[in-house]
This record gives structure tokens, C-alpha cells and sequence, in this order.
DNA sequence: TATTGTTATACTCTATAACTATA
DNA sequence: TATAGTTATAGAGTATAACAATA
């Protein structure tokens, strides 16, 4: 029979994590590096990281999108996206257009390559849903993003 | 009648991130930072930030715990511990003991101090779930956590 | 030969202050 | 006066290489 009771300077065999996992937040920020490692894998050959990713099909559905309107959508800080935006341009995946009413904002768009990225990477994107959340059924996978809704919005 | 289909050049009143929101990982991620943020906020009058929290709340647990066996568990390089681990010294929240049976490894306790932060931090982090997950049922929150464990387990 | 703890270091991510041009 | 986009910069977080002491 095993020794139950720790004493003065005794060695853990098993590390006991059974209060750390009864906190939403632990089993929250453990799935979501989970999925994000997992992401960052799968997209590495579109040389998209989940924010890359985020910001393009942002502006593949909201087509004219400003850089206000995806740092607000996304938590991001305006100096923070400047980066991001210029290298997309430079890779030739976006376009920067005049915004129609306001001369200050321009409107994102995406280019002919950038549009056959995003579908690319949609695809992908989708792929690694099913395999992150393979342990669970298509009500199970529904259900979790309810509850993780509930939290957030 | 507003505009519905979006023409070249037209500004976007409102985003749509309908896309994104199927993602899980998407969910997760927006959840996660909105209980982090709350952590963040609700520990500053103890000084802990989540992982300095998980490391204490893992010693009080598990008295005797290496660095090594923190950074296995909690995913920590263990060049990242050291700075934490001094730190919670120098704050007199925990002492290194020596190992039992392994004379590189250190045994991590807690001091009376670092029991007593502890009690009182789990005590606010559990006040912390009840808000963060105030709109679901304890059902519901039960469920979220089993279903997130069988994305990272 | 492998592992624990450590130092030094670099790279990424995120945040703030301040500027310009337009509203 | 306020906002969009930008620059410069600082801080936090995270990663790797290499070392001494011990297994």
C-alpha cells in the first residue's frame, strides 16, 4: 500500500491537478493552446498564424472592411495591425482601397490570390475543427461554443 | 430598404464575424481572454498573475513539487520558472527544501505566508468562476469543462 | 549519457505615447 | 475636438542554446 499522507520532504510521484481542473479557466486556456498549436501547424504552409488567418477572412466577408473596424473586431491595437496589414499587401493578398465616405479610412479588400488563400485556408481551417474536436459529436461541438458564447459576449 | 448585396467600394456598417464564431477554436480563444482579463483584475490585490496562481495553488497541493514537475504540468520552459520561482522566494511565499532522494532537484513548500495567500486566493478564484460563468447553469459550466478536457486530454 | 536547475539571449506579442491628416 | 492610420518604443511572454551539478 502506497503512502497517502505527504510528509515533511517526501517526493510527489503524481502531481495532483484535480483543483486546477475544476476552474473554467484553466480547462479554457488549456484547450485553446491546444487548438492554436494545432492551428499554427496546419496553416504554416499558407504562412498564416490565427491572427493572419482572423484578419483575411474578415475582409473575404466584409469586403471594404477598415483597420478600425478589424482591430475592434479582433481586440487588436491600431499600431499592432499596421505590420500585419503591410506585409499582406507586400504579399500581394490584399489591396488598400480609398474608403468610399471617409477620407481618412481606407477599405480592405482582397486580391485574386488573397481570395483563392482564404478558401484554401478555409478549407484547412475546417479540416482541423474535425480533428481537434474529433472526441466530440456534431451536438457536443455546437453545445461547447454556446457555453463558451455565454462567457464572452 | 438598406443595401444588402455589398458593391465594390461600399463602406461596412456592420461586421460580420458569423464566419469565425463557427470556429471552436475562435470561441475558445475570445472566452479564455475574457476570463484571464478578469483574473487579471481580481488577483492584482495579491499580486498573482494566473500562472503565478497555478504555481502556488500546485505547491499547496502537492508540497515537495520540483520545478521540473511545475513546468511539465502547467507547459513552462524551465528557464521561464526561475524568475517566478525566486520571486515567490524573495516574497516569502514559498522555500526550497532538498530533495529527498534527488540531490539536483529542490522540494518546493510553502511558508505559513503562502498557505495563507493561497486559502485566500482560491477563495476569490472561486468567486471569480461564479461571475465569469454566472449565465450558465452549474450543469451547464459541469458539461463546458468535460467537454473542453476532451479537446486537450 | 541523461536530467535538474540555471544563465544568457532572442524572438514574439501586446501596450502606450505621440504624431498627421482628415472629420 | 475627435477619429483613422501611423511611428517609435517599451514591456511581457515565450523559446532555444549552453553550462554545472548530479543521476
Amino acid at each position: 500500500m502506497a503512502t497517502r499522507k505527504p510528509s515533511p520532504d517526501t517526493a510527489i510521484e503524481q502531481v495532483d491537478t484535480s483543483y486546477l481542473e475544476s476552474l473554467v479557466g484553466y480547462n479554457a486556456r488549456r484547450a485553446t493552446l491546444v487548438i492554436v498549436d494545432a492551428f499554427l501547424r496546419n496553416m504554416a504552409v499558407y504562412g498564416l498564424r490565427p491572427v493572419d488567418f482572423s484578419v483575411l477572412s474578415l475582409i473575404a466577408h466584409n469586403p471594404g472592411i477598415t483597420s478600425r473596424q478589424l482591430c475592434t473586431t479582433l481586440n487588436i491595437q491600431p499600431p499592432n495591425l499596421v505590420g500585419m496589414i503591410n506585409q499582406l499587401q507586400r504579399r500581394e493578398l490584399i489591396t488598400r482601397r480609398p474608403h468610399p465616405h471617409d477620407g481618412r479610412a481606407m477599405g480592405l479588400h482582397l486580391t485574386a490570390a488573397g481570395k483563392k488563400m482564404v478558401k484554401q485556408a478555409e478549407v484547412t481551417a475546417s479540416e482541423l475543427e474535425e480533428a481537434t474536436t474529433a472526441r466530440l459529436t456534431v451536438a457536443e461541438r455546437k453545445m461547447l461554443m454556446q457555453l463558451l458564447r455565454k462567457i464572452y459576449i
